[in-house]
RNA sequence: UGGGGAGUAGUGAAAUGGUAUCACGGCAGCCUUUGGAGCUGCUUUUCCAGGUUCGAAUCCUGGCUCCUCAGCCA
């Protein structure tokens, strides 16, 4: 099946196929991925990402990355690699082809003199609040600027002092000439230079002026050779000055501006002042806080980037403003993970368990699955001695109808061992709490299974006491209650405060402790895991990545 | 209230004048050496009102709701 196939169509390949039927770019189809280095990058980011670079993969044409560096005093180097970092974690390539706007600065002033040689741009030494003013509104027409009709002669000139830093930051601008009642706003007489002095991230103190994204980014595309620059929707309206720029220095084969939707997710919230402010205020530890929805953070997380993609081409591309429920990503997560992350049993709340009747000092292996999805993943062997644990919640001292783990009286199996049979709780007499528990085990179910075949409700996953590992395991939780953050108004109020639960004391099969950071496990019964780089010589860290569909869970809370 | 967009099950998407389909979620059942996974079934939809048509989610007219634009941000 090709890719084609396999994915369901949208408005944005039909119109490239459009394109490419009519021979509008000579059947290329070129797109670009174009972030600001002001920050780091989110799931929403994501979305565009397999956008950009899906749809040139889908055609077999290519993907830029470029920056958009046009704003200094926001830009960091620092983000740069980030991003990057990000993109290839993705598993997209943008080869030799890295570019920045900042790299086009010169060539952008040329078009900047020509558009004024043209007579389609002016200096303006209106100040910024004369400007707004003079802007008009939603429903009032604006005014022309004193400055609109300045001769030609005069507004290179100037233009030429501006660039050679002749004047003040803020005191003039380069202004296109297109509108001043135009109903939209956008081509009403729009800011396309300002002064700036800040230095900036490659071209250092090189420039005093800086061109403004509506003008830098069309001349950029047409600059590469893009045919398809797809964008979010709130880009829309620039879309009429994005083709006016074009038209006006007679780019022949003008790139075409695309939107769609952005992506919007449950409980996530992507604004980087509120997310800043989390970090901030201690609420999470940093901009790849596991809970964060950044792609550094998912990554830390253990999502792997696979599912993140095919999560991307499921929300599908559209113009409506949507929201995906968060569940939708972690189906996708596990899907992939159920396919792929080998298996391990791990004990989060252990509960000993003392087999009287199974001999002192005796060892032995039982052959377990790696991944019961995938036969070629093979078994490992798990060591079983007289003193396992289990998990708390495995046993009820007064269980309810529908509980089928231990209980006293009552028989279950161990994973791959034996059937056990649960004779005595024994209490701690100050606090009542248990402490251990006193079982049988059959031998003759070794391996998990009798030759009478009699059956037990009950699978649980242990550990060996004296072969176990002592581990960390941090569980996340949705950073917010609600489904939208902003609900009621205010972020802040709907913060979920149990969104991490750190167990020191878990015990995992010893069979983990060379694992790499970053390596995936499903525990058993439990959820998919992924080793923290927290994780030392002494002792591993594991995050939750996400948990299993627990339908007894879900049984309790109702 | 000017301009630009968008309205299809709870959520996201498809259907391009011809049986409203898919995924997620939820619910029920089957199966299970993971209460996982898998399988089966159910759940539930074209913003409203007119019109054109044998036939409308799709075309036309009018309305409603939501998003978006008044940075020398991107």
């Amino acid at each position: 099946m090709s890719i084609s196939e396999s994915k369901p169509s949208n408005f944005i390949q039909e119109a490239i196929e459009n394109d490419i039927k009519t021979n509008r770019y000579g059947g290329r189809v070129h797109t670009r991925f174009p972030p600001e280095p002001n920050g780091y990058l989110h799931i929403g980011h994501a979305k565009a990402i397999c956008i950009d670079f899906g749809m040139a993969e889908l055609f077999g044409g290519l993907c830029n990355l470029r920056f958009d560096d046009t704003n200094p005093v926001k830009e960091d180097t620092e983000y740069v690699d980030s991003i990057m970092e990000d993109i290839r974690w993705l598993g997209f390539d943008w080869e030799d082809r890295l570019y920045y706007a900042s790299d086009y600065f010169d060539q952008l002033y040329e078009y900047a003199v020509e558009l004024i040689k043209k007579g389609k741009a002016f200096v303006c030494d209106l100040s910024p609040e004369e400007i707004r003013a003079y802007r008009g509104t939603l429903t009032e027409p604006g005014k022309e600027s004193p400055y609109r009709n300045r001769s030609i002669e005069e507004n290179l000139a100037l233009f030429e002092q501006m660039k050679a830093g002749a004047f003040p930051d803020g005191s003039r601008v380069l202004r296109a000439k297109i509108d001043m009642r135009s109903p939209n706003m956008n081509m009403r007489d729009p800011v396309i230079y300002r002064i700036l002095r800040a230095t900036h991230h490659r071209t250092g103190d090189k420039w005093c002026i800086y061109p403004m994204y509506d003008y830098a980014h069309p001349l950029s595309d047409a600059i590469e050779g893009i045919t398809h620059s797809l964008c979010s929707l709130e880009f829309e309206d620039h879309r009429p000055l994005y083709d006016w720029f074009l038209e006006a220095l007679e780019i022949p084969q003008p790139p075409r501006q695309i939107e769609f939707a952005r992506l919007n997710l449950t409980r996530t919230m992507t604004s980087k002042r509120k997310l800043r402010k989390l970090i901030e205020d201690g609420f999470v530890a940093g901009w790849d806080d596991p809970r964060m929805p950044t792609l550094s953070a998912m990554r830390r997380r253990g999502f792997p980037p696979s599912a993140i993609k095919e999560f991307c081409n499921r929300v599908g591309v559209a113009k409506n403003n949507s929201v995906v429920d968060f569940a939708q990503l972690e189906h996708c997560v596990r899907e992939e993970l159920n396919l792929h992350a080998p298996r391990i049993m791990a004990v989060l709340n252990p509960l000993r368990v003392v087999l009287v009747n199974y001999p002192e000092g005796q060892v032995e292996e039982f052959a377990t699955e790696n991944n019961p999805e995938d036969p070629n993943a093979g078994v490992r062997h798990v060591p079983f001695s007289r003193v396992v644990y289990i998990e708390r919640d495995d046993f009820m001292e007064d269980p309810p109808k529908k509980f089928f783990r231990l209980a006293p009286g009552r028989e279950v199996r161990l994973k791959s061992a034996y059937y056990i049979t649960c004779q005595e709780v024994v209490k701690d007499p100050q606090t009542g709490e248990i402490v251990e528990l006193r079982c049988t085990y059959d031998p003759e179910s070794r391996g998990g299974s009798t030759p009478d075949n009699r059956r037990v409700r009950g699978t649980l996953h242990w550990v060996s006491e004296d072969h176990a590992v002592k581990a960390e395991v941090r569980l996340y939780d949705h950073l917010f209650l609600t489904d939208d953050p902003e609900d009621g108004g205010d972020y802040l109020a709907n913060l979920n405060h149990q969104s991490v639960e750190i167990k020191k004391n878990c015990l995992v099969e010893a069979s983990v402790t060379a694992a790499e950071t970053g390596a995936r496990y499903q525990f058993l019964r439990h959820g998919y895991f992924s080793v923290d780089p927290d994780s030392t010589a002494d002792e591993l860290v594991f995050n939750r990545i996400v948990s299993l569909k627990d339908s007894w869970g879900k049984m309790q809370k109702s």
